[in-house]
This record gives structure tokens, sequence and C-alpha cells, in this order.
DNA sequence: AATAAAATCTACTGATCAGTAACTTTTTTT
DNA sequence: AAAAAAAGTTACTGATCAGTAGATTTTATT
């Protein structure tokens, strides 16, 4: 075991660190947004000091960047679990559903935000950036299915299904309703999926 | 005219230069977000010093609830002049029109904002908060008949649509198209107007 | 056990920002 | 025309924040 376990349970405690600081970035991000959070909010939520945060991360901008990294990371992870028997818009579905979810518990949404100045942040992120493309290239295959299947309107332009799609993954509806409306979790959740595919008409 | 033509004038001039202050906290506030916005933008957008901005507001806070409470004016003269013999889908469709277009032209949404702090803030204006009730019962009057006129979907809870429609009356998707799309205005409109009443699918 | 290296922390720096004091300019009053 | 009041500005204050220097503590090495 000597040196080598020693040094193995350390960068495991290290990366442990790590995930904390991720964790708690993320929980102060989709409360307070980027331009709030502060790196004194996010060492104080873990329970170091501010500079050590900056062993793990270079910067603020950097600590973000990662974590918006992680959360597409978990998106793509989803995507690459998910059965091969389902349909375009199952799929689609399927991930709007998984991403209301991590949002009502604390999490956070991953369209890219509407701030320019968050924007310009994160697409000088060259890992964030590769995910985006990634991403996005996978849901835009999907939209295109579902609309050669009949699923999805084929008279609506793909750029507006897709970037209404992604607003639908961070609808401010989700937030307001858990606040203010009795509903729970899997109502909010069913409701939310029925409003973006079958929209408000009757 | 003498002494009450010239006061009038000078009241007539810090009006002028009161509205040139809240348009010009409007369009910095829709691009850069409360948190962004300095005193300092505002002064330096308008051509005066920043401590004059105090002459007409009592605080950052003062102002721009100002601003929002002049958008929801502006909604609220919209909704009065709608013609009598719209249906109240008529009716929700066309406020939803009007935000839009307002937020093409570089104006700023009207759903109060997902940040606890600037909601907080908001909260604590009682202009704004009177205004937004207001502006809540009618459009909960416009949907709750829509239902019963079997134009909206009777399935979904009242909050679910007012809330939902809130949002896509500041749908990110807007900037995005705006921004990535070559769609103009009139087309943004009208896929937006489509998407949010029948939703994405076939 | 003593020394050196690594890790963590307290205290600090420089920049930014809301709001204010003091100064200057303009307008009004006498 | 001179004095007073009002309006507007420059310069300032105190608080906050990202990031860093130096001090302290902990761990590893000899």
């Amino acid at each position: 075991m000597g040196l080598l376990g020693k040094l193995s349970f350390k960068d495991q405690a290290f990366r442990l660190r790590e995930d904390a600081i991720l964790d708690a970035t993320t929980r102060i991000l989709s409360g307070k947004g980027f331009d709030l959070m502060t790196m004194d909010d996010v060492a104080n939520a873990v329970g170091i000091s501010k500079p050590s945060l900056y062993k793990h991360f270079k910067s603020k901008d950097d600590l973000v960047g990662e974590a918006m990294v992680r959360l597409i990371d978990g998106a793509l992870a989803f995507l690459a679990d998910m059965p091969a028997d389902l349909s375009a818009k199952q799929k689609l579905a399927a991930l709007l559903e998984w991403a209301l979810r991590v949002r009502l518990e604390g999490g956070m949404p991953f369209l890219p935000s509407t701030s320019p100045q968050v924007r310009e942040m994160l697409m000088k992120n060259l890992k964030y950036v590769m995910r985006v493309m990634k991403l996005n290239g996978q849901i835009e295959k999907f939209i295109t299915s579902a609309q050669k299947a009949g699923d999805l309107n084929p008279a609506l332009p793909v750029d507006v299904i897709l970037f209404s799609y992604y607003s639908r993954t961070c609808d401010p509806a989700v937030e307001f309703l858990q606040l203010y409306s009795k509903l729970g979790t899997d109502d909010i959740v069913t409701h939310m999926l029925h409003v973006c595919f079958e929209g408000l008409q009757a």
C-alpha cells in the first residue's frame, strides 16, 4: 500500500473537496446568479478559506465555467444512457424532464445566459463551448428527426424550436410555481412538459 | 404667461429629463440586468452627473422601481385601449405580441425577476406591487374566460397558465433568435405567439 | 526529534460602486 | 448690479469583492 496508497487517498480527498466546491457553486449560482455570487459565499458554504478555492480553480470565471461544464456533462451522460428505442420526441421530453427535476432540486439551468457578460465569459471557456456544441448537435438532430416523424411542427424553423426548447429547460414558471402554488414536483413537471409540447390552447 | 409659464416650462424640462433617465435605465436594465447596471451608466447615458440623478430618484432601487412601474403602466394602458370585441384569448395574444415587440425594440420584460434579491426589492415598492396585482388580476380574468370559452386548455391550472404566459413575454428564445438567426422581427413574433399557444408539436 | 515542504489561513491590495460633501456654476431675487 | 438661492458638478467616503502576500499550521522527509 505504502506510498501509492497515501498519494491516491490524498488525490481522492482533493477531488472530493473539488466536488464540494462545485456543488456549493451550483447551489449558489442557482439562487443568486453569477453576478451576485461571491467567492466568499462559496468558501463559506464549503467551510474553507477563500484563497483555498484558488488551489482548485484559477479564478471565479474558471470555477463557474467548470460548474457549467459538469452540468452539461450530466445532460450528455443522460442522453448517452437513454434507451435506444425511444422516438426523437420522447428523447427530447425525457431530457426536458431531467432538466426540470435537476432545477426543482436546487440545480441550475443549462441555457446559455441572456446576460452578454456571462455569455462572453463562457464563450472563452473551450471545454464549455465544445460541450455546448455537442449537446446542441444532438438536440438539433432530435428536432429534425421529430419533425420528419411528424411529432414536431415542421412549419417551425429548427432555430425557433431549439431556442424555445432550451428556454423551456429553464422556464421561470417553474420557480414561481414552486414558490407560489400548491403543486408538487411531479405535477409541475407534468404541466411543464405539456405546456412545452402542446402549448396553452385547448 | 409670466410666472406660471416659466414654472411650467421648468417643470416640463424636469419631467423630460426624468423620462430620459427612465429611458436610459430601461435600455441598460434590458442589456445588463439590475445587478450590473450602475448609476454612473445611467448618468453617462443621459449626459448628466451621477448626483443629479438623485434630484429625481431617492436611490437606485427607487429608479428601477419607477422604470418597472412605467413599463407595467404601459401594459395596463395597452389593455385599456384594446377593442372590446376581442375574445379573451385574442387579448392575451395581443398583449403578448405587444410585450414581445417592446423587447425586440430594446425594452425589457415585465415578468418579476427570478432573482430573490430583485424580487424582494420590488416587493417593497408599493406603486409597483399595486400595478402588478392589477395586471395579474386582468390576465387571470382573461385566462379563466378563455378556458370557459374552450380557447385555453381547461385541464391546466390557472397558475400554470399564468406563469407560463408571463414567462413567454420574456422568453429568452427571443434574444437568441435576434442574435443568432436570420429571422426578422415579424417572423420572430409570429413564431413566438405560435409556440406559446400551440406548443412545439405538430 | 528536527527540518523542510506543503497547505491553509488572516490580513491585505486595488478596483468598483452607491450615495454624499463640498465646491462651482447658473438662475432667481432683491 | 449684487446677493441669494438653486442646480449641477467634482471629489470624496465607506462598503464590497476578486485575487494576493505573508503568517501560521499541518504534513512529509530526514
